[in-house]
DNA sequence: AATCGACTCAACCGCACTATC
DNA sequence: AGATAGTGCGGTTGAGTCGAT
C-alpha cells in the first residue's frame, strides 16, 4: 500500500489549509503525551481541581493547548477510566444502545462507567460495525423514512409531540442511570410483555432488534421522530423543561381534541394513545417512564 | 528477516452548543 | 441582540503493533 498512501496523505496535507489549529497557532506541543507530560497533568488537576482547561496549561507549565489537556484527562488520565477489554454485558449495551441512539457515543458512554466515548467509538468502529452497521442502517433509514408528518392531523402531531418529549425524558434518565442496560431492562420487563402483536412472530430476533421493532411501532404509528437523532447535542434537556413541555402539549391535545370532531378518524393517534396508556406504571425500575403529568397534578414537579 | 496489510487506539480537528458580556 | 469564550462532541487521522506471506 505504501506509495498510493503517501501520495493521498500529501494530498490531504495540501488541502489542509484556512484556520490554524490552536495548538499551531501558539506553538504548543502536539502528539503523544510524555508520561512527564501526564504526571503535571494530573498531579495539577489533583491539587486544583480542573479551572477552565484554556488555563489550565499556563498555570500548570504545560506547553499544551487547554484542548489537548481535557482530552488527555477524559479519555486517558482520569482516575475513574476503566481500561481493559470490554464485557459482552458492555458490548450488549453498546449494541442496543447504538441501535437506538446511533452514534450518540456520550450518551451510550454515560451508561457504561468508566468507558469514555472515545473508547465505545473506537470499539464501536473497530469490532461491531462491520457487523452491525448494515443492519442498523437499515432500520434507521426506514424509520426515517417511513413516517411523515406532514399528512398527520393537528391532534397526531401533538400527540407526536407529546410522545417525543416522553422518550426524551426516558432517555434523560437513561443517560443518567449508569449500571444498567435498560434496553434489556425494557424488554425482559412488564413493559416487554405489553410490546404489541409480533412478539412471538419475531421469536428468532436479538432484544434488540426487537426492541426496534416496538420503537418503529410506536413510530409508524404517528410520528416521524429520528431515531437516529434522538437529542440535541451535548445533553439531555432538564427534566422539569420536559414535564413543562409536556404539560403544554398534553393540554394542546386535550383542548383540541374537544374541539375537533375528526377525533375518531385517526386511527394511528388511538394506536398511539392506547400504547401511551398501556405503558406500565409502578414503583419498578422503570419508573423513570412514569407519566410525569403524575407530578404535575400533584404538584410535585422537580 | 523483510515486507505488507489489517487493525487498534490516542490524539487531533472542526463544528455546534451554551454561558457570559 | 450580537459577539466572544469555553466546552462538548463526533468524525477522522496516523503512529504503532501484530500476524500473514
Amino acid at each position: 500500500m505504501g506509495k498510493k498512501r503517501d501520495e493521498m496523505k500529501e494530498e490531504k496535507k495540501k488541502k489542509k489549509k484556512g484556520k490554524k489549529a490552536c495548538c499551531e497557532r501558539e506553538g504548543l506541543r502536539k502528539g503523544a503525551w510524555s508520561a512527564e507530560e501526564d504526571k503535571i497533568l494530573v498531579d495539577f488537576i489533583t491539587q486544583n481541581g480542573q479551572t477552565t482547561w484554556r488555563n489550565l496549561p499556563r498555570l500548570a507549565g504545560l506547553l499544551r493547548c487547554g484542548k489537548s489537556c481535557r482530552l488527555r484527562w477524559t479519555n486517558y488520565l482520569r482516575p475513574d477510566i476503566k481500561r481493559g477489554p470490554f464485557s459482552p454485558d458492555e458490548e450488549n449495551t453498546i449494541i442496543h444502545l447504538h441501535s437506538t441512539l446511533g452514534n450518540k457515543w456520550a450518551a451510550i458512554a454515560s451508561n457504561l462507567p468508566g468507558r469514555t466515548d472515545n473508547d465505545i467509538k473506537n470499539f464501536w468502529n473497530s469490532h461491531l460495525r462491520k457487523r452491525f452497521s448494515g443492519e442498523v442502517l437499515d432500520q434507521t433509514s426506514s424509520l426515517s423514512k417511513s413516517v411523515d408528518t406532514k399528512h398527520e392531523s393537528p391532534q397526531t402531531r401533538l400527540l407526536v409531540q407529546s410522545e417525543n418529549v416522553r422518550v426524551e425524558t426516558a432517555e434523560s434518565h437513561l443517560s443518567s442511570k449508569s449500571e444498567d442496560d435498560y434496553l434489556l431492562c425494557l424488554w425482559n420487563s412488564k413493559v416487554g410483555d405489553s410490546f404489541p402483536s409480533d412478539r412471538e412472530g419475531a421469536g428468532a430476533q436479538s432484544p434488540a432488534s426487537q426492541t426496534s421493532s416496538y420503537i418503529r411501532t410506536i413510530e409508524s404509528g404517528s410520528r416521524a421522530r429520528n431515531l437516529s437523532e434522538p437529542c440535541k447535542k451535548t445533553s439531555f434537556p432538564g427534566e422539569t423543561d420536559q414535564k413543562v413541555k409536556l404539560l403544554n402539549c398534553k393540554k394542546e391535545a386535550e383542548e383540541f381534541g374537544s374541539n375537533s370532531d375528526d377525533s375518531k378518524s385517526d386511527d394511528s393517534s388511538d394506536t398511539m394513545l392506547k400504547i401511551l396508556l398501556d405503558f406500565p406504571m409502578g414503583s419498578n425500575e422503570m419508573e423513570f417512564l412514569q407519566d410525569p403529568f403524575d407530578d404535575v397534578s400533584t404538584g410535585t414537579l422537580h
